[in-house]
DNA sequence: CGGAATCCGATAGGATACTG
DNA sequence: CAGTATCCTATCGGATTCCG
């Protein structure tokens, strides 16, 4: 592709590295979507009343929105349990879980502020 | 403060650890900054209309923008040179290269997608 | 060349009320 | 309990025009 200076870790160009990083972050984007998975690393498992209530200042429209957004995109899992009352449960999937470290990564860049 | 089932990397709080990532991640929100920033990765020195040309679509009002908002967070830095007709160039600062290694452990994480 | 100023539509997000 | 539905506002981003 003409020029390649050098590459970074992987073989990506900047282009698709770019668009690749453009989607992650995407998925990562909502104002609640950070709050909801800091409270999900770790294995926890949570209900959603217990989410809205460990969040707060989250209508309950904005809780339900993230949640839905952040399971099409596989990070979150949503188990439903046929009872009465209704009880869902909410937990990370196992690459939702990997999500941690990128996550400390970036916190560890935030940190490195001159 | 209760609970504290088990820590992640650093001492970090639930809380604490959301709002520093949340912190990071809005200095990268924006329609255009990962493209600004891949183009300046790996020590590229680039001029205004360079970056517009590198980047299709983008509009003068929205480059000028997302560019004064990566400098004014100390990632991007703006040399002006009193010339004319004016020239000015944008580089990463030493910061805004270790980006570099947190969005490529993003990227690591969105390739290991199931 | 490297912007600034203005207008304008789309969308994200908040408040509130209602439901199975 | 765990959501829907509606309305409303603020911010984001695009298009265009003008300036030193």
């Amino acid at each position: 592709m003409g020029n390649a200076p050098e590459g970074k870790s992987r073989g990506h160009t900047r282009a698709s590295a770019a668009e690749g990083v453009e989607r992650a972050l995407k998925m990562l984007e909502g104002r609640w979507k950070l709050e909801i998975l800091f409270h999900l690393f770790g294995g926890n498992v949570l209900r959603f009343s217990e989410l809205d209530r460990a969040i707060p200042g989250v209508s309950q429209k904005m809780l339900i929105q993230q949640l839905r957004q952040l399971e099409a995109e596989g990070i979150v899992a949503r188990t439903v349990y046929p009872e009465v009352p209704p009880r869902v449960e909410y937990r990370l999937t196992d690459w939702g879980q990997m999500l941690c470290p990128a996550l400390d990564a970036l916190l560890g860049w935030a940190a490195a502020r001159p």
